[in-house]
DNA sequence: TTGAAAGCGCTAACAC
DNA sequence: GTGTTAGCGCTTTCAA
């Protein structure tokens, strides 16, 4: 039915290991050869079968990528357009991506099947994961990447948004349209990403030379989606008008600040200036468009994809983080002062 | 380093062959060996390794999964709950899912490379897909199945929602509330499903013994989103008060119609209902919440792997086609109409 | 009911 | 440079 190796060898005249040299670009073998090979190659449509190749290279030829379910059917195609990132670049290095869900809490009795067989020879990890399961990957020996999420020990390759530059962005731009009375509002601090955000915005303010005030900071929500940015949007305007604008720790919260102003009888950006992080759809789609730091994240799946195919190469080396730069976009949800709200 | 079926048998005293057969459930193994067997699969924690396994039965072991790259980062995660049940599914029986994104344009140098490489027993094919892509899968004989599509000619497997029935529920609760002028929105009348339930709903208000107005039922949009629910409305306001309420083909559509609707200073469901299609995550988050008709995504996933698995068993019939029954979900879009409106 | 042995398609070590 | 050959770990005849 489909070609073998030994059908190439027999129509080229030549011994099935040169055939496999030539597939596998490896060795010394004459152009003539070489040539005479391609050709029986491409006549037969020859593809080297998966399975027999994973045999006796001990390699799988697959890549496991893992990621919480409830991530992965989130309304935002965050981590769905990472996966396309890594998929894009696993075409290219002629790896497998076999991807699968896991629940929020570790189950040893539910193990990804690629790892109970051995089946692929690395794994991403995406967002938010049990630290168990970096445990159990790690114990096999298997390289990981972290995408979007790391531990406190620094063992595990890792790629990250520069998060602090992002906020750093946002704070400057919103200080040269002219604020000086900014509010921070961030939820899920289990996540490092957020953390990072909510530490950052101190910290620019601070060396921004701007006042800082801790009512202004509010990272008490358990998430971060619409609905806690309209809560957290709420408490803040309950404080009175202390501030002129408002830096949400993503997308989702800052979709949910601008309803909870609308509903006020507040105008963004006339009376508020309000910001996301992440440039998701909604960012781009909800009234006002929102401006944000924008994530390449199918740039960020690649990257993990890369240096997982590194590590295995030997190119690469294991434990390395790589921070992946972002930039602002503005958009119509920022803008001056409204001068009488406020003059410090 | 791994235990290999060699060291099982070694272990419980037995050939590898005999191991092989209880592992796979194959024959007659007496209940004393095969207790021994399982017993020192479980002491070395063995599985079977998925490379091995495939060269000698000729099969990968693994499903492809193809949908467009659009469809797949598209803001609503309908497809992914799509690829959640199947891959959930496939655990259970023991597939594992490659899942690769095409172009909306067939192009014969990017064909999937588990096709390319025969690296699959099967391919579910979601969404909108090129034919062409289908025939060369076809031509390589492997079993197809297709999920929220389907070819004019009845070759393959589908797995359908009944767009029929929603659309049939939507029109009697609106008539039931008291509604007697209904129109209808649709958009990207390439797609097979959205024929469905544009043609649905004339043969129901005609089947119920409503009056059907050729001007409101617009389905001249390219796409079916937000934009063009929007823009459809418009269309339909501007003719004048001849409805009470209004069918969008999907949920995206009816958002946009809600917010021409507000935008205009109607309110909804005041002055008009609106219904969706789909229960996507905007139907829930939406104000007001929309009464849609509710898919069930996953299960669509799960019904079309399960099937594959079956044809390749032999249980199943290539060609089946299996609709999903879909039900009503009422929300707050829909209500009795304003008396006033209209008394027709 | 169990065991011995062949061989799936490929790579890699070793001859020549 | 190229060919011969021994397995990789498994399933599957075929004998016993």
């Amino acid at each position: 039915m489909t070609a073998t190796i030994r059908d190439v060898a027999r129509l080229a005249g030549v011994a099935v290991s040169t055939v496999s040299l030539v597939v596998n670009n490896k060795g010394r073998v004459s152009k003539k050869t070489e040539e005479k090979v391609r050709q029986a190659v491409a006549q037969l449509d020859y593809h080297p079968q998966h399975s027999a190749r994973g045999l006796v290279t001990r390699r799988s030829g697959n890549f496991g990528f893992i990621l919480s379910t409830d991530h992965f059917s989130q309304a935002e195609p965050f981590y769905t357009k990472i996966f396309l990132g890594t998929e894009f670049e696993a075409r290219s290095v002629d790896y497998y991506i076999l991807l699968t869900t896991i629940e929020r809490h570790f189950n040893s009795s539910k193990i990804p099947r690629f790892l109970l067989e051995r089946n692929v020879d690395g794994v991403i990890l995406v967002g938010t994961v049990p630290h168990k399961i970096v445990d159990y990957i790690a114990e096999r020996r298997l390289p990981i990447v972290l995408v979007d999420y790391e531990l406190p020990r620094m063992i595990h390759s890792a790629v990250l948004i520069d998060n602090a530059d992002g906020i750093r962005q946002i704070v400057h731009h919103l200080h040269e349209l002219g604020h000086r009375h900014m509010a921070f509002i961030g939820g899920d601090m289990k996540h490092p990403g957020m953390i990072q955000r909510c530490k950052a915005f101190q910290e620019t303010i601070e060396t921004t030379g701007l006042p800082f005030d801790p009512d202004l900071l509010l990272c008490d929500q358990e998430t971060s989606n619409i609905e806690t940015g309209y809560v957290a949007m709420e408490k803040l305007l309950s404080q009175g008008d202390r501030f002129t604008a408002v830096i949400a720790a993503n997308d989702a919260m800052a979709v949910g600040a601008v309803r909870a102003c609308q509903s006020r009888g507040y105008r963004v950006p006339l009376d508020f200036s309000i910001t996301g992080f992440d440039d998701v759809e909604s960012a781009i789609t909800s009234r006002p468009a929102l401006t944000t730091i924008h994530v390449p994240k199918e740039k960020m799946g690649a990257t993990a994809l890369r240096h997982l195919a590194g590590i295995i190469k030997g190119t690469a080396y294991e434990g390395t983080r790589v921070t992946i730069p972002v930039r602002l976009v503005k958009r119509d949800s920022t803008d001056h002062p409204r001068s009488h709200t406020l003059s410090a």
